[in-house]
DNA sequence: ACGCGGGCTATTGTCTACAGCAGTCAGTAG
DNA sequence: CTACTGACTGCTGTAGACAATAGCCCGCGT
C-alpha cells in the first residue's frame, strides 16, 4: 500500500497493528469524525469524496458507506446529487442537542439508580482517574476526551445499551458543536472540574436520585453557551426560551 | 409481498416515476426494511449481500450502504467478516425499547404542551382520521402503520427534529419485536381504539400534562407482550422486573 | 471410530471504470 | 449592458471485477 502522499490518517492507523484489522469504513468514519470534532471541516463545508479518497488512500465506496454512516450519526448531512456537507448549525440545533443531554442522562441515573457494586462503576472510576491525570498534566484535550467518557460510562450504568449508544451519538455533535467555538475554555479550573465530576460520581454511588439531579442541573455548558446566540442562526422560540432558563438557573 | 425474481422490488419503484428520483440506497433501504418488519426476515436470518443485489437488481455498492444505514437504525448487525444478520432480540432488548419509547413520548409532548394552533396538529389529526377509515375497513397492517404515524406525529409536536427521528429509528424495532409474533392481535377492537388515540389527542389539545401521561400508561403494548418471555432469550433482572410493573399497571 | 489438516466454495471487502446530473461560465442576441 | 442559452467541468451514482477471508467438507492419519 504506497500512497506515500496521502496515506496520513488511514495509513497511520492500520500501521499501528490491529488484531483484527477494522475495515477500511470504521478506519475512514474514524478518520473523518476526527476530522469533524477537532474543526479540520467546519458546519456548512463541502465533503467532496474524491479529495477524502486522496487523503486517506482508499477508494470511494467504503469511504461513501463511511459517509452513510456519518449521516446516522448526525455529524453530516447528505443532499442527493449535491453531495454531502457538516451538519449546518442552528441555535436550534444546539437547544435539540443539549435538552437531548440532559435528558438521556436524567434518565439514565433514573434507571442505573441504586447502583450496586459492578464492573461499571469501575469503568466510570478509571475514567475519573483518567481525567485527574490530565488535569494534573494541564493536558487539556486530553482532559475532554476522558470527560465525555465519564459521562458516557455515567449513561452505560443503566445497562441500557440503546441509550448508550443514542448518547455517544449526541456526544459527537455536542464536540461539533464545541468545535466551532475554539476560543477561551482555558479559564476553567480543571482541578475544580474534576471535583465537580467526582462529588456527583459519590452522588451516584450513594444512591441519592434528588441530589444527582441537582448536581446535574449546574454542572455545566455554561461557559459553552457564552454568547452563542450571535454566532448561529435558528433563534427558534423554544430555543431562545430554553437558553434564557438555562443562564437563570445558572445563576439561582 | 412477493419478489418474483428480478427487478421487482426496486424496479417497481423505479418505474413508478418519482419527481426526484430517489438514489438505490434509498430504495434498497426501505425495501429491506419492508422485509424484515413484514416478517420476510426473521431476527437472527442472515442477510446475503449477492442475493438481495439480485432480488433487487441493483450492484452491490448501492446495497451495502443501505445495510450501513439499517445498521445504524438498529434493524441489522453487522459482523465484520462474517456478513449481515438482521438483529436479534432478547428480552432485555424488548426492555429497552419499550422504556425508550415510553421516555422519548413524555419527553416529546412534555416539550410539547401547551400546544397551539399548527400545522402539526393537523398532521395527528390527519393520522386519527386515516385509523378511523382503516377501521372502518376493517384493514388492520394498514390502521397498524397510521397508528405508527399518529404517535410519530405526536412525537412531532415537539418541534424536536432528533427526537422525532431517534423515535422513528425505535419504532422501527418495535415493527421487528412484533414481527415475531404475527398471531392474535385480531382480538383487538380497532374502534375501540381509535377511541383511546382520539381521547389521547383530545387531552393533548387541552393541554393536560398529568391527563396525558396517564393516558399513555395505559395505553398498550400489553397484548403484544403476552407471554413474550417465553419466546425470548436474554432474562435480565431488570428486564423481568420491567416486565412485572407493566403487567402490574396493567391489572391497576 | 475419531480427531486433524488441506483444499474448496461461498461471501465479504475493495478497487477501477463508466454514466448521468448539477452548477458554472462563456458567448451571443436583444 | 443585461438576459438567455449552450457546452463544459466536476462531482455523485452505479456497475462489474478482483482480492482476501471464513466456514465447510472430505480425506488422511492415528
Amino acid at each position: 500500500m504506497e500512497h506515500t502522499a496521502g496515506s496520513s490518517v488511514v495509513g497511520a492507523a492500520s500501521a499501528h497493528a490491529f488484531q483484527q484489522p477494522p475495515s477500511l469504513v470504521d478506519m475512514a468514519a474514524e478518520a473523518l469524525r476526527r476530522m469533524i470534532i477537532g474543526g479540520d471541516l467546519m458546519p456548512g463545508d463541502r465533503v467532496v469524496e474524491n479529495q477524502l479518497t486522496k487523503e486517506f488512500g482508499i477508494s470511494r465506496p467504503p469511504l461513501r458507506e463511511a459517509l452513510r454512516v456519518l449521516e446516522r450519526e448526525g455529524l453530516v448531512r447528505q443532499l442527493p446529487r449535491k453531495g454531502t456537507i457538516v451538519t449546518p448549525l442552528t441555535l436550534h440545533d444546539v437547544y435539540e442537542i443539549f435538552t437531548l443531554r440532559w435528558e438521556y442522562e436524567l434518565l439514565a441515573l433514573r434507571l442505573a439508580l441504586p447502583v450496586g457494586p459492578s464492573p461499571r462503576l469501575d469503568r466510570v472510576h478509571a475514567a475519573v482517574a483518567a481525567m485527574q491525570a490530565a488535569a494534573d498534566a494541564g493536558d487539556e484535550p486530553e482532559y475532554g476526551r476522558h470527560s465525555f467518557e465519564f459521562h458516557l460510562s455515567l449513561v452505560a450504568l443503566s445497562g441500557h445499551h440503546r441509550l448508550e449508544e443514542a448518547y455517544r451519538s449526541l456526544q459527537l455533535q455536542m464536540q461539533l458543536c464545541m468545535a466551532m467555538n475554539r476560543r477561551a475554555r482555558v479559564d476553567e479550573d480543571l482541578q475544580q472540574d474534576v471535583g465537580r465530576h467526582r462529588r456527583l460520581l459519590e452522588l451516584v454511588e450513594a444512591g441519592d436520585r434528588a441530589a444527582v439531579e441537582h448536581e446535574l442541573a449546574r454542572h455545566g455548558d455554561r461557559t459553552f453557551l457564552e454568547g452563542i446566540e450571535q454566532r448561529l442562526a435558528g433563534h427558534t422560540e423554544v430555543a431562545l426560551a430554553w437558553l434564557a432558563q438555562v443562564r437563570g438557573t445558572v445563576e439561582g
